[in-house]
DNA sequence: GCCGTCCGTTGATTTCGATCAAGGTTACGA
DNA sequence: TCGTAACCTTGATCGAAATCAACGGACGGC
């Protein structure tokens, strides 16, 4: 199979051209775009970027899970970004990246070379319309995410990571799964804790506790099914007259 | 004075036109936005826009200080966006507010009517583009706010925000005010713990220990003065290494 | 098979910030 | 001038999560 065939078959199902920046390319946009793109594989723990490196690509998930990371001079480490399939790395307009990025499992991204993204950029605006209801998205999650960081107990933590994940498991932005869901967490213990702001043995707990009350049931270490979802969306202290909102 | 020549009046100075959506339109375009924009004024603790409700405008804050809060249904609240003068609200897109928006101290905004707006949003690119960077620039905002609510401590989160502050009011983005830098800090104690994710007794332990300490000095309950900004700094637990980044 | 490493769990103890409670100060209107 | 309400401070105590510590299972290499 060569490269060309690769891609080729890649793009097919390829996330950007459903739900990034190609939304709403035509057939001309589209083959600018193929022509400054290329795949990327990375494996689990792997540092994709390192904050303050030199960034010379923009691109999106395509498989697997990436997260922002920011790092304090003594090691404490805060998730800033949890970044699944279709979702956009990379800022434009800045070469230099503010914060590391990892592969949190085996990872495949598709890239755009920088400086070629930028000139189409300027010349089809639609790009930067999509990239700015991209970002607003982003914007509003992280909103969410620091009142879950200031304000939610940790159970409430865990309880809403769980809905995250489960949301975007299930086909359909934001859809509320059926009852029986399962999925796996696909973040250690430690991401996770990094991702809630706690310590990794208190997510252990956590997840012990909601467990021995029922809410959820596990399978092995990371497999979770969740017999009654509404019961876990009680838990995360959330508004439960649904997402009306986002 | 009437309405017209105070709107002109307010232009001159208006951060609109120097640091937000206009900053690269020509006069034609600027002549459209004057025709869809106009000024609210609002009292300290007033609501502007309860989340959930239609929201008919975007604009900018001109003077005085807006906060985006976020509420649980049993009461615990989280600061989300802190709006400083020249800073955008709203969501191009979507008339539905996420969040309370409240006016912390006496505040006027510049308003644009939001179908105008966008209509001229999708004939002028470079308005999108320039949104997209302030869009940008308020995500890596949200993202050290995710650091501060996650992972420092109630000392340091106060530090950090004395340095926002401070930063804010010294003339040109992100430099560090000299020695001696006074300001008022402009958020109730009870505002404060909702930006930090405190409770405003721990706000007010924390700003006393940093004045018994002697890394600031307190005139009355919202003067304050730093006598020594580095070391001020250094309480934040952020790289010493100054902001190269961002 | 055995060993070492990584990941996760659980227990004991400590600690930081929350909570409960009491006053103090300032501003403003009657 | 006094009274009151909003805002702030400080003290005592409590509790949730951090920390310190030990252990167990899964996996991969030798």
């Amino acid at each position: 199979m060569t490269d060309m065939t690769f891609t080729r078959i890649q793009c097919d199902s390829c996330p950007i051209r459903h739900r990034a920046v190609c939304a709403r390319c035509d057939d001309d946009e589209l083959a600018l775009l193929e022509a400054i793109k290329y795949y990327r594989s990375f494996e689990p723990g792997q540092t994709i970027v390192w904050s303050g490196d030199q960034m010379d690509f923009l691109g999106s998930v395509v498989e697997g899970i990436a997260t922002l990371n920011q790092t304090m001079e003594d090691g404490r480490t805060q998730m800033v970004g949890l970044l699944l399939p279709s979702d956009f790395v990379g800022r434009p307009g800045r070469g230099t990246a503010a914060y590391d990025t990892v592969a949190a499992t085996k990872l495949t991204m598709c890239c755009f070379r920088r400086a070629p993204f930028e000139e189409l950029m300027v010349r089809t605006p639609h790009i930067a319309q999509r990239l700015l209801e991209m970002t607003l998205d982003e914007l509003d999650a992280a909103r969410e995410w620091m009142l879950l960081l200031g304000r939610k107990t940790a159970r409430e933590k865990i309880a809403s990571l769980l809905v995250i994940i489960a949301r975007r498991n299930s086909t359909g932005t934001k859809a509320t799964p059926t009852d029986g869901a399962h999925f796996d967490l696909p973040l250690t213990r430690e991401a996770t804790a990094d991702y809630l702001g706690l310590t990794l043995e208190t997510v252990s707990r956590q997840i012990s506790a909601l467990k021995r009350d029922g809410v959820i049931v596990l399978e092995g270490k990371r497999g979770i099914t969740v017999p009654d979802f509404h019961r876990l969306i009680e838990e995360t202290g959330d508004d439960t007259d649904g997402g009306v909102l986002v």
